[in-house]
DNA sequence: AACCGCGCTGTGAACGTGCACAGTAGTTGC
DNA sequence: GCAACTACTGTGCACGTTCACAGCGCGGTT
């Protein structure tokens, strides 16, 4: 073993040894292997020969030295650490960013700002030259990051409308207020009449654009007892829930803007007795594993994370290679399950 | 605003502005930033200043070229996508493990290898030096990937004890025998006598081991109709149960080995129209967020996953600065709630 | 015959840092 | 008074790659 591993560690094969074993120069070498353009058929033959058997592999350091550029993106999350692991939604967007662009051989590099200790490292980080993008993952409003980043010149792209920065930020999004406005009209077609509502948090994309949609439909229906605000949180889904019954205990639907908040609403329903969806329906946001996980099955509105994800990527390598920033809206779509 | 952009692209300040503004050579500015030994207190604070007017940050590729080191680590997942953002533990130990690192000012990389292309790909990028070591979280046995990290002789911590590699690579792991133990007594306290279990793979540490606790309890009462076979996901817990109490009607308690197989069979134990503690009890394994999201809330094993992390950590860094590969294992504890 | 363009090749110069080494001034010891 | 030591400083080199440039042979055009 520790045989193995001191050959290993002995010496890296490096574009000096590929060029004699391959009996060319090292500009040959670097030219076959990207690209291979102005390259003869027989020496590039031998290089892909020396290389397979030498082992080469390039040294991203010393590439990304000559190169200036670090062949890596970070993926960065202002939300509060339990966020990451309560909530569905950031494992999938995390995982399909991360999937889009092993595809293109980047890397990506996962960091935190959820404090601001973490905020000034992650900033500090990025500024040192270590990635070439940002995918921000950032509900609220407010947090420093943005500017930062914006300031360092550094290609971002947000996750979701970025509040405050629109038209300089690139991003992709979800067309959540035509979303809402398909489950609520939903909910009218089932019948219902006295129709709820638990929001985001008033700073974040969703929270405004959800409930704009919800009132779009209901007009002057949206009366006050109607709205409770939620942080996108289990139990913050519970206590709007809880305010909902006790301010309106007529209601017979809700439209809940997340999928993780309509768990903790569908859990205090069946702790006050009402069933789901006799007595009241529920409608959620986000189509995340929650929804099908839920007694009853949710019905929801599907975020088309993959394109979400997909559109973050290609934004982000268009700005890097330096095009300017531009947004993506995406459509939503309507899930029935057993809830309504 | 592309006047800032061009500003802050044209020239990012190198260790030769900031030695040319502080007056000092290149190399005590290098020393200045990297422990300062040897520098005179006139000269220390001349260069700190000019670091604070110039806005110098190191070139990490330069830095890396020269000393031979990424100063990045890559958390490795191999198993399938799915699993990241439906079983809460993943992100829990991403989370642990970004965060410790993120304190020694180490970056991680997030990669997958649940395909073959995936593996290929990680094998390959780990080779190529990006990262200085690997923490591996992969719970079955069997996959190539180790065997390719431990050829290469870069430093690896796995999550969980790696089946056939006990002995070479290093890891950290929650004591699951002592654990389930823990558990199944409680069970047996709590008056129970026909205790069934759902155990995870059998190609895994923890599929092995908590099934192993189960038996050192129940000796001769750990007849085959009690023991069904999951998968760690959801679903596969609400086939197990419904599998038992096909074949074991009359069972009592059952001991699930995690969270969210005990979520599952939880929603099959309510369909068939049992009552949750009255008439069977359930315990779970991890006391991921998801034991407090059940009705009723989950018994469960808490694996201490902020030592763990802490451990793989500490671990990977001994192991980085050239010390052999250590294990460590961590004590268990029972958290009773409404479910037992 | 001289010239030009083309496809291919080798070479030198960066990229920005850390480190070994040599050097300097000031202090101490004998 | 000289050597030895200490505390600090500057300089050259190396890390491994890409890129621009120059060189070279060769066929075709003027």
């Amino acid at each position: 073993m520790s045989g193995d591993r001191s050959k290993a560690a002995r010496h890296r094969p490096t574009i000096h040894d590929v060029a004699a074993a391959a009996g060319v120069s090292r500009g040959t070498v670097s030219r076959a292997l990207n690209g291979g353009r102005n390259v003869s058929p027989a020496a590039l033959e031998a290089v892909l020969k020396a290389v397979r058997t030498t082992g080469y592999v390039a040294n991203p350091a010393a590439r990304s030295l000559v190169t200036q550029r670090a062949h890596s993106v970070a993926f960065v999350l202002t939300e509060p650490q339990q966020r990451l692991f309560e909530d569905p939604n950031f494992s999938i967007l995390l995982q399909g960013c991360t999937q889009e662009l092993a595809e293109l051989d980047v890397p990506v590099l996962l960091m935190t700002a959820s404090t601001e200790v973490e905020r000034k490292r992650t900033s500090r980080f990025i500024a040192a030259g270590h990635v070439d993008g940002v995918l921000l993952v950032s509900s609220h409003t407010g947090n420093p990051l943005i500017d930062d980043l914006h300031d360092s010149g550094i290609p971002v792209v947000a996750c979701g409308k970025p509040i405050g920065f629109e038209n300089r930020v690139a991003y992709a999004a979800a067309d959540d207020r035509s979303g809402a406005r398909l489950m609520v009209e939903h909910l009218r077609s089932r019948g219902r009449r006295r129709i709820a509502t638990i929001t985001g948090p008033p700073d974040t994309p969703g929270g405004v654009e959800r409930l704009a949609g919800y009132r779009d439909v209901l007009g002057a229906d949206a009366t006050p007892e109607l709205i409770a605000h939620g942080d996108y949180s289990r139990v913050g889904g519970e206590a709007a829930m809880a305010s909902l019954l006790e301010r309106a205990p007529d209601l017979d639907a809700v439209f809940v803007a997340s999928d993780l908040m309509a768990a903790g609403a569908l859990n205090v329903l069946h702790d006050s007795g009402r069933r789901v969806p006799e007595d009241v329906a529920v409608g959620g946001f986000d189509d995340s594993s929650i929804a099908t996980s839920t007694r009853p099955a949710l019905t929801t509105v599907r975020q088309p994370f993959q394109r979400i994800t997909r559109e973050m990527v290609r934004l982000l390598m268009e700005q890097i290679r330096g095009e300017p920033p531009a947004a993506a809206i995406l459509p939503t779509e309507l899930v029935v399950r057993a809830s309504t």
